[in-house]
DNA sequence: TTCAAACAAAATCTCGAAATTTCGGAAAAA
DNA sequence: TTTTTCCGAAATTTCGAGATTTTGTTTGAA
């Protein structure tokens, strides 16, 4: 029934979250239609798809690739996370009701049963996919309840393209204490429907990625030679 | 040089945006080749383009259609470019210098004189296009000197979609006088550099369309829900 | 050696046709 | 009449090859 197309895109969306190609690398359709035996044309539209939401970067003439990894874009994700997230959750202490609540309360429950364990076992990286979607489902449930279908999609856009940009595991994972306690402040300003302090406590949650959070060497000048696949 | 997409993407963007095609109309790639002289295949692919920045819907295995026309959608996006505007006027005033006020004079003194010119007229048609181009510089300008460059892109997307939900005529044009007095009244703001004064006359601004501009039926019930998901 | 033009290889873009799926109306059943 | 099933037409998706453009290397002159 629906178009080979649909499951080629999710399972290309899922590759480049979880960072299976370089950042930057070069995105050929002539390698990747190997991968789901279409045909060129094919794999070009689903790439041209995935750039709609940010996930893949096209340029006229000059094919496609997975973004690269820059503090600018990272400030920028960050940036629009704090906004969206904020304004998102603000307006879902206004409009949500005890359902809502609830909702709320069971993913926090999940996430901090997850980070408890990862906490505990000192490794995040075992633990790196349930955690993950479980953060994902914590920050879409709080702003679930807001009137507004597109603040929601947007979000959700940014959060992938967020996500995208760290996967380098071992990242921000001397943060789990902080993560932990934050989860939890932003779960008590959502009870206590404070919005001043939801907003607070939303932007220093996610500001800790405004200051650079990798200490590496600037990328590779050299616009490296794909060596993608 | 560019590819002969680019032209086509283009001028397509400029058809849906002036309203060409009905809200909802299906966009066809196997009538649109002859518009260019190209095959079916090429303008496919401007389609998925245009689908990237919202200006037209794409659902599996049903084609393309100019979105159609709602309160919701109308609702939502005055709600982000409220969101956008704001955030992206006070960021601008915390960073802007001089060279950005007079910017934002310039842009203002360019409206402004046009604005005057569509009042003593009385009519706004034959200036339609020069006063639309003319307001969305000065809100362009108005976020420019804001250091995200991904809100910038995405207010921009939001606008085009904006103007293109209310691109019929008549529609809000008794309310040339107000448009005038606020949008020196935003002006004032960002020269006194008052932030909370500019989300204040910033959501004033916009707050107009929240309220039903549309005395329509309530909308058909039957929506073909749509965007690739 | 340095720079530029020319060439060769590789990647991207465009095309039209074939395969698949949806849509609309007619025929059959209730 | 109303509902369901089936069929043909129309629209969408997929394909692989040929045309165009970019990229990398070599050649030749300054």
């Amino acid at each position: 029934m629906a178009g080979q197309d649909a499951d080629i895109f999710d399972d290309m969306r899922h590759r480049l979250i979880t960072g299976e190609f370089g950042y930057g690398s070069k995105l050929r359709a002539e390698k990747l239609r190997e991968d789901y035996n279409c045909s060129a044309s094919t794999v070009r539209e689903v790439l041209f798809r995935l750039s709609t939401v940010g996930l893949v970067e096209f340029q006229e003439q000059r094919g496609f690739r997975a973004p690269h990894q820059s503090l600018e874009r990272q400030h920028d994700l960050t940036q629009m996370r704090i906004m969206l997230e904020s304004e998102g959750a603000c307006l879902s202490i206004r409009l949500g009701g005890v359902e809502w609540e609830s909702r709320l309360t069971a993913a926090h429950h999940k996430l901090s049963h997850i980070e408890m364990r990862v906490r505990s076992s000192g490794d995040v990286i075992p633990l790196l996919g349930l955690w993950s979607r479980a953060e994902q489902e914590f920050h879409e449930t709080l702003i679930d309840a807001c009137d507004s279908k597109l603040l929601k999609r947007t979000h959700q856009v940014i959060y992938e393209q967020f996500r995208q940009q760290l996967v380098s595991a071992e990242t921000n994972y001397g943060y789990f204490p902080e993560n932990i306690r934050e989860h939890q402040a932003i779960l008590d300003a959502a009870l206590e429907r404070n919005e001043d302090l939801m907003r607070v406590r939303v932007h220093d949650h996610l500001a800790r990625n405004l200051i650079k959070p990798l200490p590496q060497k600037s990328q590779p000048a050299a616009v490296g030679r794909s060596s993608a696949m």
